[in-house]
RNA sequence: GGGCCUGUGGCCUAGUUUGGAUAUGGCGGCAGCCUCCUAAGCUGCAAAUCGGGGGUUCAAAUCCCCCCAGGCCCGCCA
C-alpha cells in the first residue's frame, strides 16, 4: 500500500466535482490546482464553465457549484475532504488536518528509513552514467554527471525499481589509444610535474603531451592509429596494454567518485561490443538499409528522411579502413542493454544529443523496441571557458573535493571546537563538504548551463546541504534532550495545530509523491528543493514551538520531530548526502 | 547556414510538461533577534520591463509566430 494522500485528497475532489457537473447538466471536466500557500490544499477555478454554462453568470454557476458540491458531501460522505469553501470565483477544497496528521506521522514512524518508498514494481532499469573516457581524473564539468545519476539511481529504487547502475567503459576509443601510446613511447623526464600523488594525475600528464604531438606529428598519429586498429582487430595483446594504462586512472576515478558516495553495480567495456561480434552484426544489418550508402568503403546512413538537419545528415558507422566507431558501437552496446532490463536510462553530457538520435534512429532501423530515455545535462564551464583536460583548464574533482571539505573543517571547528573532539570535527567535515558539493550541483535543473564558481560551489548557507543537514541535527537535538521524558503510549496528534505543525505534516505527506514524480519525469533536482522547503519549516517550527518540556504538547510533538528528522534523513539519502545526528 | 537547449531583482534559482488568486526561494545589501530544545538559524526592508516584439484567451513566465543573446551540436573524433 503507498501512502498518497494528496493524491487521494485530489482523486475524491475530481470525482465530487464531475459527479455535481453531472448533476448540474454542465458539460466540463474540472481542471484542478494547488493554490497559492496557505490559501487552501486544493482549488478548482470556476472561469472555464463560463463558455459551458452561457446564459449564467460566473458568480451563479460558482455558487450553483458550491451548493451542489456541499450537497454531495453531505450525502456521501467524507474521505480526506475536510470542507469546501467557496472565495470569488474558486472552489477551495480543505484536506481533513486531523486524519492527515494521525495517518502521516503513524506511516513515517512505522515505516523509518523506507518512509516514501512506493510499492515494488518488479521491473528492472538499466541506468548508464558517468561513462567517462579512462584518459585523467575527473572533473568538475564532468562531475554533473555522476551526481545527477547516482541521485536518480537512489531515486528510482525507492520508486520500487531494481536498478543496475551502469558504467560504459571506452576501452577502445582514441583517447585510450592516445594514453597507451603515450605510456609507451614517453618518458618520465619529458613531462612537467605532477600536481597530485595519484596514478590518474600521473597518466594524464602522457595524454595531454601525447594529444599535442599527435596534431603536429603524422608519426605520432600514425602510432595512435595503429593501436585504434589493433583494439577493432581485438588484438589480445594491445587491448591488455591498453588496459594496464587506463585502469590505474580509471579506479582513481572510481575511487574520487566513492569519496561523494557514488558507485556502480557493473561495468561494460567497449570492447566487449566488439569482441562479441555484436559490432559487425550491427555495421552488417545497417548497410542492408535504404537509408545506406557508402563513399569508398566508408559506410553512412543518410538521416536526412528522419529530421536530422544541419550542413551533413549523413552518420557514417564505419571507416573506410572498415573499423567501427564510436557511435556505431553505441548502437551495439545499446542492442545488448536492450535485453538486460526492462527500462534504460542514459546521463549524458548535451554533447551527445546528435549521438543519441544517431543510435535511436539505428534501433529503430534494427527493429529494437527498447530504446534508453536520456537525461540530458548541460556543461559546467569556466570563467576562462570551456574545461578540457587535454589543455589542461580544469578544476578537478579531487580539488573540490578537498577544498569543500577544508572549509567545512574550519566552520565546524569555529562553532563547535570547545566541545567536539578532533576525530567528530573531522567526520562532521567530511559529511559537509561531500553534502554541499552534492546538493549545489544536483540542486539546479540539468539542461542550465552552470559558470563553476567557487563560492557557489561551496555555499554552506541558505539553500544549501549543511542547511538540512543543520535542520536534521537540530531534530536529533530536540529528541536526545527529550531523551527519557515520559513516553504516553498513544500521542493526542489532534494538538499538533499550530500553523507550523500542519505545515510541516502536509510536508512530509507529499513526500512519497514527490519521488514518484521524480522518478517518473527523471527529475532529481526536485529533491533538493523539497529538502530545502522541508528544513525551512522545521526552523520556523522550531523558532515557534517549544516541545521539551511544554506539558501536554511535548509527546505528539516529539513524535512530529522524529517525522521531521526521518524525513530529512530519507530525503538526504535520496541525494546521496548523509544525516549527521550534531554538527 | 541549420538544429536542439537556456534566458525570471546586482548574482544564482523555483514555477514552463497540465495557462488561472499578490511571480518561489537563496546569495549579496540594509535593519533587527541568542538569561529559552545548536544563530550553519529566525524576522523585517530595499530590489523583477519573467530577453524583446507581436498573437491566441475571460486569463500568459507558462501556448503560437518573429527577433535578440548565451550554451551545445552539424568529424571516416569520442
Amino acid at each position: 500500500m503507498e501512502f498518497l494522500p494528496f493524491k487521494e485528497f485530489t482523486e475524491e475532489a475530481g470525482n465530487l466535482i464531475r459527479r455535481a457537473l453531472e448533476e448540474l447538466k454542465i458539460d466540463a471536466e474540472p481542471i484542478l490546482e494547488t493554490p497559492p500557500s496557505g490559501i487552501a490544499d486544493l482549488a478548482l477555478p470556476t472561469y472555464p464553465l463560463i463558455p459551458i454554462a452561457r446564459q449564467m453568470k460566473i458568480e451563479d454557476i460558482t455558487g450553483l457549484l458550491y451548493k451542489k458540491i456541499n450537497e454531495l458531501l453531505n450525502k456521501l460522505g467524507r474521505g480526506w475532504i475536510k470542507e469546501v469553501e467557496r472565495k470569488g470565483v474558486y472552489l477551495n477544497f480543505q484536506i481533513d488536518q486531523a486524519k492527515l496528521t494521525k495517518k502521516t506521522l503513524e506511516e513515517v514512524l512505522s515505516s523509518g528509513e523506507t518512509y516514501g518508498n512506493l510499492s515494488p514494481k518488479k521491473e528492472t532499469i538499466l541506468l548508464e552514467h558517468t561513462s567517462a573516457n579512462p584518459s585523467g581524473p575527473l572533473h568538475i564539468g564532468r562531475a554533473r554527471n555522476p551526481i545527477i545519476g547516482d541521485t536518480l539511481v537512489r531515486i528510482l529504487r525507492a520508486a520500487g525499481y531494481e536498478v543496475n547502475a551502469q558504467f560504459y567503459v571506452d576501452d577502445v576509443g582514441k583517447q585510450v589509444a592516445i594514453l597507451t601510446w603515450a605510456t609507451r613511447n614517453l618518458s618520465e623526464e619529458s613531462l612537467p610535474p605532477c600536481s597530485r600523488d595519484k596514478p590518474g594525475y600521473r597518466l594524464v600528464r602522457y595524454y595531454q603531451k601525447a594529444s599535442q604531438l599527435m596534431l603536429g606529428q603524422e608519426r605520432v598519429a600514425e602510432g595512435i592509429n595503429e593501436l585504434v586498429r589493433s583494439f577493432e582487430n581485438v588484438e589480445e595483446k594491445s587491448l591488455a596494454e591498453a588496459k594496464r594504462s587506463y585502469q590505474p586512472v580509471l579506479d582513481g576515478v572510481l575511487e574520487s567518485l566513492e569519496k561523494i558516495n557514488v558507485g556502480f553495480n557493473s561495468f561494460a567495456h567497449e570492447s566487449a561490443m566488439i569482441k562479441s561480434g555484436l559490432t559487425q552484426e550491427v555495421i552488417g544489418k545497417l548497410k542492408q538499409s535504404s537509408f545506406a550508402g557508402h563513399e569508398d568503403s566508408a559506410w553512412y546512413l543518410e538521416l536526412k528522411e528522419f529530421g536530422i538537419k544541419g550542413k551533413d545528415t549523413k552518420f557514417y558507422f564505419t571507416r573506410r579502413d572498415g573499423t567501427s566507431l564510436y557511435t556505431t558501437r553505441d548502437i551495439a552496446y545499446h542492442l545488448w542493454k536492450a535485453g538486460q532490463a526492462d527500462h534504460l536510462i542514459n546521463v549524458l553530457g548535451e554533447d551527445h544529443k546528435l549521438e543519441a538520435r544517431q543510435v535511436e534512429i539505428a534501433l529503430d532501423l534494427l527493429k529494437v523496441k527498447r530504446k534508453p530515455k536520456t537525461v540530458f545535462y548541460a556543461f559546467v564551464s569556466l570563467a576562462e571557458g570551456r574545461m578540457s583536460t587535454r589543455k589542461g583548464r580544469v578544476v578537478y574533482l579531487d580539488d573540490l573535493i578537498d577544498e569543500a571539505v577544508a572549509l567545512a573543517y574550519q566552520e565546524v571547528k569555529k562553532r563547535r571546537g570547545e566541545d567536539l573532539s578532533e576525530t567528530q570535527l573531522r567526520e562532521i567535515a567530511e559529511l559537509v563538504g561531500i553534502g554541499a558539493i552534492r546538493y549545489n550541483i544536483v540542486k539546479v535543473q540539468p539542461e542550465k548551463a552552470i559558470r563553476f564558481k567557487w563560492e557557489e560551489a561551496l555555499n554552506f548557507d541558505g539553500d544549501s546541504a549543511p542547511f538540512i543537514q543543520y535542520a536534521h541535527a537540530r531534530c536529533r537535538s530536540i529528541l536526545k534532550k527529550a531523551g527519557n521524558s515520559v513516553r504516553i503510549g498513544n500521542p493526542n496528534y489532534t494538538l499538533l495545530s499550530h500553523p507550523m505543525e500542519t505545515a510541516l505534516v502536509k510536508k512530509i505527506a507529499r513526500f512519497p509523491e514527490l519521488v514518484k514524480t521524480m522518478a517518473e519525469n527523471n527529475r532529481p533536482n526536485l529533491m533538493a528543493g523539497y529538502a530545502f522547503e522541508l528544513a525551512t519549516l522545521l526552523n520556523q517550527f522550531y523558532r515557534d514551538c517549544r516541545v521539551v518540556s511544554s506539558g501536554k504538547f511535548e509527546a505528539p510533538r516529539l513524535e512530529l520531530v522524529k517525522a521531521v528528522a526521518q524525513t530529512l534523513k530519507n530525503s538526504l539519502a535520496l541525494l546521496g548526502i548523509s544525516a549527521p545526528d550534531y554538527m
